[in-house]
Parts: structure tokens; sequence; C-alpha cells
RNA sequence: GGAAGCGUGCCGGAGCGGCCGAACGGAACAGUCUUGAAAACUGUCGUAGUUAAUAGCUACCGUGGGUUCAAAUCCCACCGCUUCCUCCA
């Protein structure tokens, strides 16, 4: 949620945000006036809640005969207090109801408008070209006998597959390298859980928006998560953490699920939007004024990735109004694809202030030894999707995949996969 | 899955329904003493909301309800933990 005092101060800046979103503005009035509304309904029940508490203690104190007269008196105050609270809760849940409709304020220098209006930052590389017939992935996955999307249906059903081979090792590398650089920054590895209740699934916002992207189970009311993010965002949660030493970093290691319910029809083909992948994500907790810097040191990691995996790709400021409702700002690489002949987004990193964090209830100490709410981000390091652009891209004429030299380390030195 | 027990502040650990935001001990921090340290002594020592306020008031003793003039203390439900049995990657 949003820093209810910002409402109260600066709710112009608010609403810039909400027209650079492209969402409603006069939201901000709502709730500034409910605010004030829910603050007068708490002082006159407080100042009643003080008159009862001192009327209670005349009780203990009183005679034997003093006490009846004392006790009905506290049942007509106790009375009021009862009507008092019930206004103040209505009060405060009608407030949190508007309030938490606002989406995170939008950082300045990021583009208005919708998803087509993001900003190249960068292009790196030349996209790949062929002098003979190029495959997809599809078809590569196929004559390598790497990705078998037919007993991947036969078992689980459309966009559900099966890495083989060299498929699953070119994964499990992917992973190990995008673990070892994290590791190298300073971030601490972490294989998270992947069935979350539901206090965690609604404290990290995902309950909402994409609520229907969710495998849930019933029986034992548990959702599956489709980011490790859940479960690294909910790692501190309720706690006051130490960010002296700098910012605590996390690289969250699971496998996730989407049940991709509004994509019906989408890339259908092949392995770019499944129910069941694996990926490795960095999540910062820092302090807030700390947090673009952190941005910035999370894409740059992600840069790394693409270039040891000798991918081209470029660079983007996602447009206001197509952010999440947690971040203020984020930065999508995204690879050149060749058999689609377009850019595929292939990591996604948000700066979520402490939009996140608030609503998790996680803070950190100040040089005051005051507590503040933190800021977390996250960001993509590796996932599956990733074999895609690797397998697309560096095929060759005998139908062959060069392995990039920064993977081969993890494939026991392969430097090529070939069709059998 | 069956049985029993337990959930209190940074930790340990008390707490007849009113005198409990909570004894006591430890840790931590500041100071006195000391050349310095240790010890000893003194003090500070939870979080949040509201308010102009580091004053006051309000809330929080796993969570949510209930009983009562009054709840850490009684009742109910839920969650979690421990031990034993059962089972087991």
């Amino acid at each position: 949620m949003i820093d209810p005092n910002l409402l109260r101060e600066n709710p112009d800046a608010i609403k810039a945000s909400q027209r650079a979103r492209g969402n409603d503005e006069s939201i901000v009035d709502d709730a500034a006036k409910a605010d004030a509304t829910w603050r007068k309904s708490l002082q006159e029940y407080e100042s009643l809640r003080a008159e009862q508490n001192a009327a209670a203690k005349l009780v203990g104190a009183a005679s034997k005969e003093d006490r009846p007269a004392l006790i009905a008196a506290g049942q007509v105050l106790a009375d009021k207090v009862k009507a008092a609270l019930e206004i103040a809760n209505a009060a405060e849940a009608h407030l949190n109801e508007i309030i938490w409709k606002i989406e995170n304020v939008v950082i300045t220098e990021v583009p208005s408008g919708g998803e087509e209006n993001f900003k190249v930052i960068k292009e790196v590389g030349t996209h790949a070209k062929f002098d003979f017939e190029a495959q997809d992935h599809v078809a590569l996955g196929e004559s390598l006998d790497i990705i078998d999307i037919e007993r991947g249906v036969k078992v689980s059903g459309s966009r559900f597959y099966f890495l083989k081979g060299w498929g699953a090792r070119l994964e499990l590398a992917l992973m190990n390298m995008a673990l070892d650089l994290a590791t190298k920054h300073d971030f601490t590895a972490l294989i998270t859980p992947t069935l979350v209740r539901p206090e965690v699934m609604a404290g990290t916002g995902f309950l909402g928006e994409h609520s229907d992207e969710i495998y849930y189970l019933p029986a034992d009311d548990l959702y599956l998560t489709g980011t490790s993010e859940v479960a690294l965002a909910g790692y501190h949660r309720d706690e006051i953490i130490d960010l002296t030493n700098g910012p605590l970093r996390y690289a969250g290691w699971s496998t996730c699920y989407r049940r991709e319910a509004g994509s019906a029809g989408r890339d259908t083909r092949g392995i770019l939007r499944v129910h069941q992948f694996n990926k490795l994500e960095m999540f910062s907790y820092v302090k807030p004024e700390d947090a673009e810097q952190e941005h910035l040191k999370l894409l740059a990691l992600e840069e790394a990735m693409l270039q040891a995996c000798e991918l081209s790709y470029r660079v983007i400021d996602t447009a206001a109004g197509d952010l999440g409702s947690s971040a203020a700002r984020k930065y999508d690489s995204e690879a050149w694809v060749p058999s689609q002949n377009q850019y595929r987004e292939l990591t996604s990193s948000s700066n979520c202030t402490t939009f996140q964090a608030r609503r998790l209830n996680v803070r950190y100490r100040n040089e005051d030894g005051k507590t503040a709410t933190a800021a977390t981000l996250n960001g993509t390091l590796a996932t599956t999707r990733w074999l895609v652009a690797i397998l697309e891209t560096h095929q060759q004429a005998d139908g062959s995949v060069r392995i990039p030299a920064a993977l081969r380390p993890y494939l026991g030195g392969a430097e090529v996969i070939s069709p059998k």
C-alpha cells in the first residue's frame, strides 16, 4: 500500500502518478476524505475508552456499598464505547478499501502511458542471421531430443513438457550459472516453498488482479506460487531487519506455476508460455534511499547473464500503465527470438519502493534508531524460457546448437548439442 | 492420522478477573568507578496508532471472536510448537 503520510502531505504526487498510469485520480480525494473521517472517529472512540478505563478502575477501588452504582454507570459507558468502536472500525475498513486500490506511486522519470509507450534504454548485440533454413526451438528440441512436448501433454495436458537429456542439463546449467553469479554479488541462495498460505499470497498482492492466474489447492487451503518472489517477500514479514551492513539480498530458486487463464491461444507453440517452469529470482531488501541504485545493480546482473549466454537483447523502461500495482519502476530485458522475428521478455526487474514492504510490515532501524519501512526489489536472473532464445540463437547449419562458452563449465565442458 | 502438553517483551521466566505493558533474571545501551578492561553500582531498555507534541490518550501477552463495569488471566474457534505412538521421501 501507499504511504498514508503522503496522502496527507502531498496528494498531488499521488494524483500525478495515477494520471501517468491511466488510473482514476479522484480516488485520491476519496481516500483523503476517508482518512479524515477515520481519524475523527478514532479519536472519539479513544476518548470514550479512556473514560471507561478510568471508570472501571474506580469500581475496583470502591467500597461494597458504592459498587452497584458505579457498575451501572459503567454499563452505560460500555455500550457507548462499543458503538464508537463499531463506527471507528467501519471508517477504517472504508479507508483501507480505498487506499489499497491506489497503486504504487510511479517514479517521475518513468514514461507515461500504456504497454506500447515503453522507452528503449539500450540495444545490445546483433540479431542472429542464418544462411540456412533456421528452425524454431520446438523443431530443435525435437530433433535434438531435448524437449518432449508431446509426452508433456500426454502426462499433464497442454503447456506442459519434458526437458530431456541435454535439455534438462542445459536448464540446470543456466540456473547454476545464475546462482554462481548472484552468490558472487552478495545474494544468499534460497530454495523456497512453492506452496504458501492465503495470507502470504494476499500480502504480496498476487490475490488481487492476478488471482485467476494462480493454482489453488482447496483441500489444504494453499496456493502454488507463480514466482519465488512470493516466498522471498514473505520471508521477512513482520520483522525489523538489520540493514546497517547493507541490503539483504536473496537468490531464490523455485519451480513456478501459472494457470495462464487469460492467455488462451497465445504462445501455444513450444515452451515460451507454460504452466510450470523454473526460475532464479533476485530479491533485495534495502533502505528506501538506496532503492534506485539497487535497481540498476539488478539490471546489471541480468545483462551480465544475457551477455554470458551471448544473446542479442534490449532493455526497456516499462511505461507507467504497464507496471504491476506494486512497482514504481520496471526494467525488462528482452532477447531476440529469431523464429518470431521479435524481442521476447526474458527478465523483469521491479522497484517496489516501500509499497510491498508496508503491506508485509517489513521495517528496519534508521540512523536515529527509529523504525521505517524498507524498500523491496526483485529481478529475474534465469528462467526456463531462456532456453528458447539460446537454442534458436546458437543453432548451426548441421542442426546442432553451439553452447555459449560461459555455460560449458556447467555442462562438463560440452561445446555443442548435436542431433542423435 | 491418534494422545498429551504448551504458546507472555531481544532471550529466559513469573503472573488470585481490577493495583499488569506486565515481577524477576540475563543480554544490550549510557554513565560512575578504573591507566584501560572486568567486576560492582546507577540509569535506559517493546511496537504501533492518534495528537502540534520525545506530554497525554488508545491498542497489542500466538490469531480471531465471546463473557464482563473491567480480560494476559474465564469461554469458543483457528494457527503454530513440543513430546509420545503410527507412518515415511
